[in-house]
DNA sequence: CCAAGGCAAGAGCAGTGCTCTCGTTATTGG
DNA sequence: CCAATAACGAGAGCACTGCTCTTGCCTTGG
């Protein structure tokens, strides 16, 4: 069924797959800027004007690899996730998502900075990314769902000018927690986006040596500040104390 | 002595900085991808190969714009906290810079973008842009460094795997503040501007509304993490517990 | 006053994104 | 099964880019 027309269908599929695999190898090579057109042509064979049947434009080439991008520092997240065994504490969880997330950082320079750095020209992101951009974000959520689960998760309360905003991300985002959690949350997602692109970018050069050390102590940090307390993951009395 | 030879040397000042402003205008418009030296030569009424007598390459003349960049949210960051009326609390003084720092991004964002977004392409910052580049930094360190002369700074220890780290960066950085301190500094520093990123980047949109709320609380959460608390800032006592 | 050097101008090279046209080739409807 | 149709690759070409080199002008220092 899909080889009746599947063999034109077929080829243009590899054909397109080849061309985001030429031009991911270019962007890990050389950075976005240096991304061209001609040159993946060039590499795959074939003249530039036939690549445009293929991508309209650049900038739609440099939005696939954008997705992919997401997709892929978002699944480095869920599979880190997945691998912490059920009865983990939940600091150990968290962290688990910030490591998975600088280690594809520092693995993928130039993707990440293509999402995570500064947007492209006068590039607006299209819908298709908003799914795949939010992966890292629920992943970091769910952790924080389990928590509350099972121990539940103390943050200190919203100033009063907050509280409705809390309210409405609270219900987009994760309607099961409570919002003064759900606007932590927010926060040291960017945060933690924050560590990472200082190391990444070169502004720790000179400053922090010892980055994984101290990405661990900060994202630790960060667990805290979202709620997450050491101790049993899932004990049913939320009273403990481990001060 | 600079006025001596200046006649010649001040056409070349002025040319200079008609480059740069020129530059700049067109940074501002369309970002740092479409900066073009021919259209600075050509809006400026000169043709592309003269302005290589003021800039070797396109990089520099963005090198330029960087430092320039760097010294602007500096300098916005340092006026903010002079502005601070001295007796102010301690967590005040800190989301004035904070906020500062934002409203400067916010005001130029594609400068921002320059400096504390990707890297452009193949570029590594020179040794020029490493003073300018600390200025922010600098004014949230003395922002902790007055509340520490005041009534202390309370923050976690360290795990051990980061306290021979902290001690290096602490005599680098701030050596009258307990390392602790500087280490909970260093990551609201690289924070806060994951915060301002977040926004300015486009990966709150969608998610916050309400911008200058959220970050002001979170700005004011950054604060309490470093170890600034409430209440007056000079105070000797530092018994006071605010839990 | 005159040589020397800084300077603008222009041509030119190699590269880019993108468009258009032109045969060819594969798919599909009659 | 064959013809109409759509997709495709190739090539030329446009407007633009960063950058280099050469050629003269013109201010400046001796």
């Amino acid at each position: 069924m899909s080889t009746t027309r599947g063999a034109r269908e077929r080829a243009r599929a590899e054909v397109t797959a080849a061309i985001k695999d030429e031009a991911r190898r270019q962007l890990a090579a050389e950075g976005a800027a240096k991304l061209s057109l001609r040159a993946v042509a060039r590499e795959l064979g074939m003249v530039s004007s036939a690549l445009y049947r293929y991508f309209p434009s650049r900038d739609d080439l440099l939005t696939a690899l954008i997705v992919d991008a997401y997709d892929a520092v978002g699944a480095a997240a869920e599979t880190a996730l997945a691998r912490q065994p059920a009865h983990a504490p939940q600091p150990a969880r968290w962290t688990a998502v910030c490591r998975a997330v600088r280690t594809w950082a520092l693995a993928h320079p130039h993707e990440y900075a293509l999402i995570y750095g500064s947007p492209v020209p006068g590039y607006t992101a299209p819908m298709a990314t908003v799914g795949p951009a939010s992966r890292v974000g629920r992943a970091l959520v769910s952790v924080a769902r389990d928590a509350h689960r099972g121990n539940g998760l103390a943050v200190p309360p919203l100033p009063a000018a907050l509280s409705d905003e809390a309210r409405r991300i609270t219900e987009d985002v994760a309607p099961d927690l409570p919002p003064p959690v759900v606007a932590a949350l927010v926060a040291a997602w960017s945060q933690l986006f924050g560590l990472v692109s200082f190391e990444l970018f070169g502004q720790f050069n000179r400053v922090v040596e010892e980055r994984e050390a101290f990405f661990d102590h900060a994202a630790t940090t960060l667990a805290h500040a979202v709620g997450l307390i050491d101790g049993r993951p899932a004990g049913p009395a939320p009273g403990g104390d481990s001060t």
